[in-house]
DNA sequence: CGCTTTTATCGCGCCATACA
DNA sequence: TGTATGGCGCGATAAAAGCG
């Protein structure tokens, strides 16, 4: 196992605070702003930092940090930020695979801080317990994980031109997550931390089609997939896919596929290939 | 101008019912 | 018992109006 975190965590500063590598960095950093506003120097170039900005810094990078100067509108100081500082074969190989954004715009959503934080965890067991109880291996996927989850939000905000609010992924999450479950626009909205009209009006805006059409297409995958390899009844698909009930399931899948659902199954079943059948 | 509230329309989801 | 389909009330949606 080749992979060493050298420190991780979360820190919060309410007073101008100064950090540089003039030489470059000895670690690669992973810095995620997640509160309040700072500046940063890569490689001679000053960048301003607000939630959701990560920064992704191989070896060798300059790097200066600079908390407080420029305050917020009241003059006040604060910034809160994730951070790893890490060296890793795998991660050489990670970062040479494609082309690496140093700084990116990302959603810091609950699931990516709660990896970071159990990083830190792990790693807290790994210092304070004299490297006894804390888990290299643990770490190590920990670390690959973090590094891949993070590839993904900074793909998937990475949209041309216009990338959507943070608001409108929270949303799509949201509805990719529940809509096989109890799901409801207004629990979606406030999820968003939006009015529902607004979270109805941004979504359509950003992602071109409403929040319910995109839960049916969400449901109508999951159905399909359940009716081509399990044995559950058209009822009980209907309701554990997330359509209340199995006539509008029916209604829906007619409407999207031209047949009906027991139809489409009998014929998937005597043709096992399943292919062009819909 | 960005956002919320209001309002009118539309479609989801529940019920009834038929059929095999 | 499992599947197919129609009717209907209320929630979801979009457009308009209101508001700081």
């Amino acid at each position: 196992m080749s992979s060493v975190v050298l420190t991780c965590g979360y820190s919060y500063h309410t007073q101008r605070f100064h950090d540089h590598y003039s030489t470059g960095l000895p670690c690669y950093l992973f810095r995620l702003q997640t509160e309040g506003r700072c500046e940063a120097d890569i490689a001679g170039r000053r960048v301003s930092l607000e939630a959701g900005d990560l920064l992704m810094l191989p070896p060798g990078t300059v790097y200066g940090l600079h908390v407080g100067e420029q305050n917020a509108a009241d003059g006040s100081i604060a910034s809160g930020d994730y951070y790893l500082l890490t060296v890793s074969e795998w991660l050489d190989d990670w970062w040479a695979r494609a082309g690496k954004p140093l700084i990116a715009r990302i959603d810091p959503d609950e699931k990516l801080l709660g990896l970071w934080r159990l990083m830190i965890a792990e790693k807290r067991r790994q210092t304070d317990d004299g490297g006894g109880t804390g888990s290299p291996e643990l770490i190590d996927y920990l670390l690959r994980t973090l590094c891949l989850y993070l590839e993904r939000a900074v793909t998937e905000t990475a949209a041309p031109s216009a990338p959507p609010p943070f608001a409108v992924l929270r949303l799509k999450r949201f509805i990719e997550e529940n809509a096989t479950g109890r799901f409801k626009i207004d629990d979606a909205a406030r999820h968003a931390g939006l009015s529902v009209s607004r979270a109805v009006h941004l979504f359509k805006e950003h992602v071109g089609r409403t929040m319910m059409d995109y839960a049916t297409e969400v449901r109508l995958s999951a159905a399909l997939e359940r009716m081509k390899y399990t044995s559950f009844s058209l009822h009980q698909i209907a309701e554990n896919c997330g359509f209340g009930e199995y006539s509008y399931f029916h209604k829906v899948f007619k409407q999207r596929y031209g047949t009906p659902p027991g139809v489409f199954r009998k014929r998937f079943r005597e043709n096992e290939s399943g292919t062009n059948l819909l």
